[in-house]
DNA sequence: TCTGCATGAAAAA
DNA sequence: TTTTCCTGCAGAG
């Protein structure tokens, strides 16, 4: 679920379901309790994502200097979820780190990576050390573009690194190196303005697909077909856990690999 | 019902 | 490079 394009959908989400309200703040688990107690009763205000990460902000309901506010910053790592629940809130089920009650509906966090208060100076730190994030309007892809070019390591790393690009995961890493015919192990070095700016325009194109449908789905019509699809639904993927599977656009077998510790999927031939 | 793996990344070693 | 976080799902039985 969590890569870029799961955190900004649950970004507009939470602020259309509870922007505005003032909240009832809880941690059944009790590793968030002293912060939860700070929150309860503040006004939820809004929602923003920034690559992988989510910060919710806060304030007490006053206007100007005199306001309180407060951050909280997110990530859900590789278990993290959040869950809906309709009122009344049903028993805490699991480590329910945070609980967040409105007038509607609640939602329950559990298994987050990171859930902490923030303050100004870590949200700084925070999207000064994250690369351009293709889905928000301000994404400079020459601050990406100049980490590429000037590294040795394997383009498939650092598609990964959040410093580079922030809200690429393994499936978008594997899918647009794929669709750009690009060999994931080539250095970055070797990567040629042209392949780096399509690849850069394939994710402002199909990070924002991503949004909208809540997944991963980026088979273009005219090759969906044939294969087996990995899961029970239309095929959604080139390339991703579709190991020995004939490629959708040459029938050569899709090779896997450990690359620095995550699975790495990629057509031997159509990527070289 | 049980088991192992997974779309991450910081911290530890 | 390994451990940690400890959920949800798919596949086996």
């Amino acid at each position: 679920m969590p890569e870029g394009h799961a955190l900004h959908r649950l970004a507009r989400r939470q602020q259309r379901l509870l922007g505005g309200q003032r909240l009832n703040v809880s941690s059944p688990q009790g590793r968030f309790a002293h912060e939860a107690a700070l929150l309860d009763g503040m006004v939820f205000r809004s929602a923003e994502a920034w690559g992988k990460h989510l910060i919710h902000r806060w304030d007490d309901g006053r206007r100007g200097k005199a306001a309180t506010r407060r951050l909280v910053h997110i990530h859900l790592g590789i278990y993290g979820t959040f869950r809906e629940e309709a009122l009344p809130m049903p028993a805490p089920t699991g480590q329910v780190r945070m609980r967040l009650v409105g007038d509607d509906l609640g939602i329950d966090l559990r298994g987050p990576n990171a859930c902490e208060i923030y303050t100004p100076d870590d949200l700084e730190a925070l999207v000064a050390r994250l690369g351009p994030d293709p889905l928000r309007a301000d994404a400079d892809p020459e601050i990406a573009w100049r980490a590429v070019h000037r590294s040795k390591r394997a383009i498939g790393s650092l598609l990964m690194d959040q410093k580079v690009i922030a809200g690429i995961g393994n499936i978008y890493r594997a899918e647009v190196l794929f669709r750009a015919g690009v060999d994931p192990h080539r250095p970055g070095t070797t990567i040629t303005r042209e392949e780096f700016d399509e690849m850069w325009n394939d994710l402002l194109h199909l990070m924002p697909i991503g949004v909208r449908r809540g997944h991963i789905h980026v088979v273009r019509p005219e090759d969906d077909h044939g294969a087996p699809a990995y899961s029970s639904d239309r095929p959604r993927t080139y390339v991703y856990r579709r190991t020995g599977e004939p490629c959708r656009l040459c029938g050569t077998p899709i090779a896997w690999s450990e690359m620095e510790g995550r699975n790495l999927f990629w057509c031997p031939a159509c990527q070289s």
